[in-house]
DNA sequence: GTGGGGTGTGCAATCGGTTGCAGGGTGGGG
DNA sequence: CCCCACCCTGCAACCGATTGCACACCCCAC
């Protein structure tokens, strides 16, 4: 008879060990050292808390433990599609750990997220921190007091999760030298971002080595509007290709295009980045793909782990000097470990052969 | 030099009182009510907590108060692009109220949902329940525990929030009618949700009066993979227009068309729903607007106006019997309060005139 | 000068679980 | 037959903050 959706009033250990005519120590011992007991008083116990509906108050375990049980996720905008599959694998992954998980939307603000993690922070065991905006110090900050883990953010020391768009972005731009495609046009995203940054840097090189000149036109917030409203700067520029920031972007940039009667693939090619929207629209987006899911399930799996080693969390080494000892970002065991996730291209129905001279 | 990312390490309310040499007590209501201490104490008190970097450990605070300042928010599917939207302006609207909100993603299981519940159900005020799959009884179970509301469930004497596509539909199947269709069909969504019963009802009658006739071809989970896989379903209805259960699945339909060479508008109208992708693609689609972002608002104002309330949240009347008395399901100030978001249709290019027999 | 009222502060109990330590009971070995 | 050991359970302190109650103090009026 007992609810299925817990505790119905204020079932609390002193009322099942009452019942069970036990102590409230025995109560507590059945559910977290049941070893100790003997077989019959841990199933006389478990059968009375069942009966009563009995549920544990987190706040009151917590508060002689110090853990919570929750942690929390930090993004910069939720209703950017790169983010809810991530966060929806986090969950799901943390549900099994039966850890429960906040969820904190920063607006794409360095002081919204300070201020979200100050709220959270004295009741969570740690952190994921999906494409944060705060500064480099604030995040070592935080990270010597809890467990943290970053996703596409790249700071030594702190366990991370890279979606590495290199791959992806390399096959991009050879797959429009191969079309004919001679000049580029890069739709960034917010400066502050590392993935931006990654796509900026791979962009520059592999162009250069495979002789095509990109131009980077710079986009604030990357959304729709942003790629629409950049359009008559890719036309000023004379690319005859473009890669976007992000698919939202690469949407914008399709309408814009539209509007001004240039036709995809025909006259222009387009790739976004992600493979959020990509396939759902059509022309089925060519997009780089960049498995947020299992960013997702990454970050959660190491998370977990962090929370499991006993003092882990805390950076590495404090403020000890010297510059770190340069064998680059891997797996180091537990506190910096890197997780790097490998993109490619998946080429769809917005690229095609050069138009020579369509767009001038 | 206090952090600005909130406790350092273990300040308790006990080391501030020790270094501002008064009683913890004090130190207790110098956050809590100023007003009873000397303006003078409250100054020096809250110096020193700052200057030691003191953040009140929640855990403590709700096990003496009752109060977590947290509430969750559940949906069936976070990756669904009709929630985030809905989960965005819902944190940022509790988070103005000092709210922490917690996530769950049910999977669109009753069963996982009714788990989720009783997690996060020890430490939140309230629930704020987005499409739930529960079963009215375990519903009206949580609600008489504590503030619930709903969005897209109607269930009388609840607090809810929903929204009404009723408006947008007719409109929809009367463009539809003055294009000159006589065939539609209905991509159903799924048969536990609220607003898919609501669409179907809506359709059925306004349909009947314009002399309309309406296939409803059944898709489990709403996704562009149930979509594009009914597309043979749709030709064999020898329909000429479609409203589906949602962008996604529309998305989905206009790909499968496309396979089959017929094009959109020209050979075969579309609508959508609930405006989310629909304004990103290309063709843009025509589509059933729904605010799911003023539905987050409305939901959480409405749940923070419950949590004020002091013992509200309990259901009505607990089991009353009695028809309920029939006034509709207006806003009645607090526990059944009901907040309906109208909609409308949004025209965009995947409407046009009928053209007879193209698709038979 | 002393009693009364008001204000500001401290004491101690409390919230609900957890856990070190001690004690009662039983069984086995000497 | 007794003693010891071990296993199980209970006692009580503790986690950190809140809050009813009481008291000390000050000022003013009688």
């Amino acid at each position: 008879m007992a609810s299925r959706l817990g505790r119905v009033a204020g079932v609390t250990i002193g009322d099942v060990a009452a019942a069970a005519r036990v102590s409230r120590s025995t109560v507590s011992r059945a559910f977290t050292r049941p070893q100790l007991l003997s077989p019959a008083t841990v199933e006389h116990v478990l059968t009375t808390a069942a009966r009563l509906g009995y549920v544990g108050n987190q706040a009151a375990r917590a508060l002689s433990t110090g853990r919570f049980g929750n942690i929390a996720v930090v993004v910069p905008d939720i209703a950017n599609p790169f983010f809810p599959p991530l966060v929806r694998s986090l969950q799901l992954a943390a549900e099994s750990a039966d850890l429960a998980v906040f969820l904190g939307d920063s607006d794409e603000s360095a002081e919204r997220e300070a201020k979200l993690i100050a709220r959270l922070a004295p009741q969570v065991e740690g952190f994921v921190l999906a494409s944060p905006r705060l500064s480099e110090q604030l995040i070592r900050e935080l990270a010597a007091t809890r467990p943290v883990v970053l996703v596409n953010r790249d700071l030594d020391g702190i366990a991370r999760v890279l979606i590495d768009s290199s791959g992806g972005m390399t096959e991009a731009v050879l797959l429009l030298k191969k079309l004919g495609h001679q000049r580029l046009a890069y739709l960034a995203g917010p400066r502050d971002s590392w993935s931006d940054g990654q796509r900026r840097t791979t962009l520059a090189r592999v162009s250069e080595q495979a002789g095509l000149t990109v131009e980077v036109i710079e986009t604030g917030r990357p959304s729709y509007a942003a790629g629409r409203d950049s359009v008559a700067a890719i036309v000023r520029s004379g690319a005859t290709a473009a890669i976007a920031f992000d698919d939202v972007v690469s949407q914008g940039v399709l309408a814009g295009l539209e509007v001004r009667g240039i036709s995809v693939p025909a006259d222009f090619s387009l790739v976004g980045c992600d493979d959020t929207l990509a396939a759902l629209t059509s022309p089925a987006l060519t997009t780089v793909s960049a498995g947020a899911a299992s960013a997702g399930a990454a970050a959660a799996k190491l998370l977990i782990s962090l929370l499991e080693t006993p003092d882990s969390g805390r950076t590495a080494a404090g403020g000890s000097a010297g510059p770190a000892p340069g064998h680059g970002g891997d797996v180091g065991g537990a506190g910096g470990a890197c997780v790097r996730i490998g993109t490619h291209l998946v080429v769809r129905g917005t690229t095609a052969v050069a138009r020579a001279g369509v767009v001038t």
